[in-house]
RNA sequence: GGCCCGUUGGUGAAGUGGUUAAACACACAUGCCUUUCACGCAUGCAUACAUGGGUUCAAAUCCCGUACGGGUCACCA
C-alpha cells in the first residue's frame, strides 16, 4: 500500500493538491520592509490587557512599515467557545482604536482576501495539507486512547524518562499499513500526527526579534497535528494560515516560546519561509510581595473595560502601554510634544525581555498628563461620551450646557502649565459638581472651615463681600485688591508676608479671607484660582449661595 | 523532573567590556513659589547591577555553577 492509498483511506474525499491554495492566496504585494501580521486569539471572552498589549504592538509594527494587520478568529477548540465572543473581541479592539485591515468584523462577516479569517471554516485547506504530508510519509494516524497516553506518562516519569510520544513511545508510527486499514475499517477513531525526524541531541539555533538568540533542542516529539474531529492543533493551524495569509512576523506572547522548534519544524518540513518571531513577555502584577501574571480572573485592571469605566482616555492608555514597551518612548515623547505615538520609531529590541510590571499609578499620572494638554473643548467631548454610559446624571447636565462646561474645563488650562486635576474622566464631576446647579443642588454639602470657623465672623464676612467688595466687572487685579480691602477690613493682613513678619498685629491673612469665600461658595477648601470660578459662576449664583449660608447659620 | 527564558533602587527601566563611583520617569520626602489646591522649581530619598567562581589591565556588560522567578512538556490555544 502506498502513501497515497493510505493518505486516500484516512482521509477520503480531500484534495491533497496544495499548490492550489499557493496560488489562491499569493505573496503580498507590499515593501519589502512591509510587516504582515496579526492578532489571533481564540474566541473564549473578551480581550484581556496582554492581548491589547500585543495587538497594540502588532498595529503599530504594520503601520510603520506600510503593512497589515489582521484579526483572525482560533476557534479550532469547540468545546471552549463561547458565545459572541467574536464582537467582543471585535469591539474591544474598536473601542481601543487599533484598527484592523483584515480579518472578522464581526460575528459572522469578515474582510480582506487572505480569508476565511476563522479557522472553523478553513477545514478544507488544513485537511488539504495534512493529506500532502500523509502522502509525503511526513504524517501518520494514530489510535492510541487518552490511557494509553496517560500509561506511557507515568511509566516514563517512573522512570525519570522525557514526557510524551516520540521515539520508541511512539506506538502508532510502527503500525503497518495492514494494519492501518484494519483499524479504519473497524471505524476506530484516530488523529494525525508528524513524523518527527527531529533529534533532541541536536541542538537548533534560533532568533527572536526580542529575545535575541535562543537555543533549543530539537523537537522529536510526533505531535498532533490533526484532532479527531478533524480540526487542525494549534501548531498546524499556524503554520498554514500564516504561511497562505502571508505572514511575515508572529508576534505572541511568550507561552509559545517553548513550541518554536516544533513551528521552526513544521515549516522546514513544508519547506515554506518561517515568519520571523517577537515573544512578548506577559504583564505581571505585584501582590503580597510576589509578581504573577497579570489574570483575567483576579485583577479587575486585566480586563479593558476597566479602563472604559474609569474613563482614562484610549490615547493614554496606548500611551503607557508604548512606554511598557520601549521605555525611551518617554523621553522621546517628552523632547518631541509636537508629535504623537504614530511618530515613534518602535523597536522590538528595546522591548524588555523579561515581564514588566503593570503599574496603574503610572498609567493614572500619564492620564493626567494627557487629559491636562487636551483643550477644554476636548475635555468635553471625551467627558460627554464617556458619561453617556457611566453617569447619566452628568451626562444630562452636560449635554444642556455645552459652551458653559467648557468654561469650567477651561479654568487654568489655557496656559503654559495647565492645571493637572484629573486623572480620569470619573475624577471630573468630584472635583467640578459645584459649578452646576442641578449637581450642586442634590449634593450634600460640609463646609470645612479652618481658621475663620465662627458663623457670625463668616456671615459678616460674606454680607461685606456681597455690600462693598463685590464689583461684577472687575479684573482680577481689581477683584485680588478687593480682597485685600475686605480682609483689612476685618483685622486680617493683606499680604501672607505681612502677617508673617508680625503675627500678632492681625488676626489672620488675607489666605483665611479668602479661603471663607471659597468654601461657602463651593465647599470646598482646595479649588482651582477662585477669580475665575467666580467670573463663571456670575453674580447671581455668587449671592445666592453666600445669602442662602447666611440664612442658614443665624 | 526535562527543556527554555529571565533576575539593575518601592515601580518602569537606561545600559551590550573602560568619563555609568549606574541616566531618565513614576512614587515618596523636604524646601521655595503661591490667597487654597494643583502646577512649576530646587533638593533629597532609596545602603540598586540575585549569588559564587572564572576570563580580562578593566565586567552590570563575556563564560561556568548556584539560588530565586516565569514559561512549557494536551486530541487548549
Amino acid at each position: 500500500m502506498t502513501n497515497k492509498e493510505l493518505a486516500d483511506l484516512l482521509l477520503p474525499g480531500v484534495d491533497s493538491d496544495i499548490s492550489k491554495y499557493e496560488k489562491m492566496y499569493p505573496e503580498r504585494n507590499l515593501d519589502e520592509k512591509a510587516v504582515v501580521t496579526r492578532f489571533a486569539p481564540s474566541p473564549t471572552g473578551f480581550v484581556h490587557m496582554g492581548s491589547l498589549f500585543q495587538s497594540f504592538i502588532s498595529r503599530k509594527v504594520a503601520s510603520d512599515t506600510n503593512g497589515v494587520f489582521f484579526l483572525r478568529v482560533e476557534d479550532t477548540d469547540q468545546k471552549r467557545l463561547v458565545e459572541n465572543s467574536v464582537k467582543g473581541i471585535v469591539d474591544d479592539l474598536r473601542n481601543f482604536e487599533i484598527e484592523i485591515d483584515e480579518g472578522m468584523i464581526n460575528e459572522e462577516e469578515e474582510k480582506g482576501l487572505y480569508g476565511p479569517y476563522i479557522q472553523s471554516k478553513r477545514k478544507d485547506i488544513y485537511q488539504s495539507y495534512v493529506k500532502y504530508l500523509l502522502e509525503q510519509g511526513k504524517a501518520y494516524p494514530c489510535f492510541c486512547s487518552a490511557e494509553e497516553i496517560e500509561e506511557t506518562r507515568l511509566l516514563q516519569e517512573k522512570k525519570k524518562q522525557r514526557i510524551g510520544y516520540y521515539g520508541r513511545f511512539a506506538k502508532c508510527r510502527r503500525l503497518t499499513p495492514e494494519q492501518i486499514k484494519e483499524k479504519v475499517e473497524n471505524g476506530e477513531t484516530f488523529i494525525i500526527r508528524l513524523k518527527s525526524h527531529g533529534d533532541f541531541e541536536h541542538k537548533i539555533k534560533a532568533h527572536d526579534l526580542i529575545k535575541g538568540a535562543l537555543e533549543f533542542p530539537e523537537n522529536d516529539l510526533d505531535v498532533v497535528i490533526m484532532k479527531s474531529d478533524g480540526l487542525p492543533t494549534y501548531h498546524f493551524a499556524h503554520l498554514v494560515d500564516d504561511h497562505l495569509m502571508r505572514t511575515t512576523h508572529v508576534i505572541r506572547g511568550d507561552e509559545w516560546l517553548s513550541s518554536l522548534p516544533l513551528h521552526l519544524q513544521l515549516f522546514e518540513t513544508f519547506g515554506f519561509k518561517a515568519p520571523k518571531y517577537a515573544h512578548i513577555s506577559p504583564i505581571m502584577k505585584e501582590e503580597n510581595g510576589i509578581k504573577r501574571k497579570l489574570s483575567k480572573r483576579k485583577d479587575p485592571e486585566a480586563a479593558v473595560s476597566y479602563y472604559h469605566e474609569k474613563g482614562i482616555p484610549v490615547e493614554a492608555v496606548k500611551i503607557y502601554l508604548m512606554t511598557l514597551a520601549n521605555t525611551n518612548f518617554e523621553q522621546w515623547y517628552d523632547c518631541n510634544k509636537d508629535k504623537t505615538l504614530a511618530d515613534f520609531p518602535f523597536d522590538f529590541k528595546k522591548m524588555s525581555s523579561s515581564g514588566g510590571l503593570f503599574d496603574v499609578e503610572k498609567l493614572l499620572n500619564i492620564s493626567k498628563n494627557y487629559i491636562s494638554r487636551l483643550k477644554a473643548t476636548e475635555v468635553y467631548e471625551g467627558l460627554l461620551h464617556w458619561s453617556e454610559v457611566h453617569d447619566p446624571e452628568f451626562y444630562n447636565v452636560l449635554k444642556d450646557h455645552p459652551e458653559y462646561a467648557t468654561k469650567v474645563f477651561n479654568i487654568e488650562r489655557d496656559q503654559k502649565k495647565p492645571r493637572k486635576d484629573y486623572s480620569c474622566y470619573s475624577d471630573i464631576k468630584e472635583q467640578t459638581w459645584y459649578m452646576f446647579d442641578e449637581l450642586y443642588a442634590n449634593h450634600e454639602k460640609e463646609y470645612p472651615f479652618q481658621t475663620i470657623s465662627d458663623s457670625k465672623e463668616i456671615a459678616q464676612i460674606l454680607s461685606a463681600y456681597m455690600e462693598k467688595y463685590y464689583h461684577e466687572e472687575d479684573s482680577k487685579e481689581e477683584w485680588f485688591e478687593h480682597m485685600k480691602d475686605l480682609a483689612q477690613e476685618f483685622g486680617y493682613a493683606r499680604e501672607v508676608k505681612e502677617y508673617k513678619e508680625n503675627p500678632d498685629a492681625y488676626k489672620g491673612h488675607i489666605g483665611d479671607i479668602s479661603l471663607v469665600l471659597r468654601i461657602v461658595l463651593t465647599t470646598k477648601s482646595m479649588t482651582p484660582d477662585l477669580y475665575d470660578i467666580m467670573t463663571i459662576l456670575g453674580k447671581e449664583h455668587i449671592f445666592e449661595r453666600y445669602q442662602a449660608w447666611i440664612k442658614g447659620n443665624e
